[in-house]
DNA sequence: TTTAATATTGAGTGATCACTCAAACAATAC
DNA sequence: GTATTGTTTGAGTGATCACTCAATATTAAA
């Protein structure tokens, strides 16, 4: 009954996720969509409704794979402080291979985002708030486990987590050389441990 | 012989700061500019000779600002280390009376610059290594006053001081409650102290 | 008062922006 | 084959972009 399209559609939104991570959302025109995409004006707004809208889903893309990999990482491993501190060190030795490093695109987009783009504003957030609470998570089951005193704030200590994330991935984005960018993890990993109990 | 400018140069730039401070190079319009400047484009034209260059010169301004209430600071107080505790305990404090937090322009910048952008992303990157290196000259001077070991690295403790200052400023970006941010600040400027000697 | 020099003015430039829609196309049902 | 349905196509929309320049205004020297 009706025409197949001759796209995929994960395909494209990985593209459009690239390029959105890259030049950010408002610098990224509609003629740059449409070469990444290979498609045709027409058939992104017939199969992403806007420019915004298919923003917002390479956002939730973005949030849900980078959580997934980070819930990944912290079951792997048998202590959540170390499941913590090895997923650390591992980004620092991640970006080895990955030369023109990128910040967070959260974060990118939340930096970027003017008073105009509140809805956008709103979605960064909520996932940003999102990843801290599923850091705090880790936090928890680490009191739990008895590898943090009883009475530690879990939230607070969440919040650092993710901001010493953002500021390495902030390092890598600046050009950090990729020794260094791996001692200042290491570093912040170091930093993490010393809380240890036991 | 010449007509004398109406506007303020000084003054002009000032607005240009903000503005451009809050939306971004791309995102703020020369509509933006006429209005904020209270210029019209001939003008600002004649004065600034592009937006690109206006951007510049707000950079710079932006930068030198910075740097002087960073060296500032620093010369205010007898020991090395527990001045750069001092002004990060500063920050988290001065964040309470100004609500609309920012981050840091030249981070903002940054992460906001796309490829076509080459030109503006050196600018940032040298302004943010000199800052790093007014850092390392404070730590340089903690080591040889005796508060930290004789073989500290102090490129990387100045990378590393930069690196929380970024993330404080992040977080007040994204808004966080100005006793959440106070309570952060002081936990970095704790972490700092924590590696005195004596 | 005239003249020369330096300003501002603001409508207008071509380019690009996000986006639309009538026409053409492709696949299945009959 | 024909009809139906859902799709792609891509030139074209008005709006806005950074920027220009001939006209005009303001000063101070002559």
């Amino acid at each position: 009954m009706k025409r197949a399209r001759p796209y995929d559609r994960d395909v494209a939104l990985e593209a459009a996720m690239t390029l959105f991570w890259e030049k950010g959302y408002h610098a990224t025109s509609l003629k740059d969509l449409e070469t990444a995409l290979q498609m045709k004006p027409g058939s992104i707004y017939a199969a992403f409704l806007s420019k915004e809208n298919l923003f917002g889903l390479v956002l939730e893309r973005y949030f849900e794979r980078n959580r997934a990999e980070f819930v990944s990482m912290m079951e792997s491993e048998e202590s959540p402080l170390l499941a913590l501190a090895k997923f650390l060190r591992r980004f620092g030795r991640s970006e080895q291979s990955n030369p023109k490093g990128q910040a967070c695109m959260l974060v990118k987009t939340l930096l970027n985002a003017t008073q105009d783009d509140a809805a956008i504003t709103k979605k960064v957030t909520t996932y940003l708030d999102l990843m801290e609470s599923e850091m705090a998570a880790v936090f928890a089951r680490a009191v739990k486990a008895g590898e943090l005193p009883q009475n530690a704030d879990v939230q607070r200590l969440a919040r650092r987590y993710q901001s010493d994330l953002t500021a390495l991935r902030i390092e890598a984005h600046r050009g950090l050389k990729p020794h260094e960018l791996e001692a200042s993890a290491n570093e912040v990993a170091d930093n993490l441990l010393a809380q240890r109990l036991q």
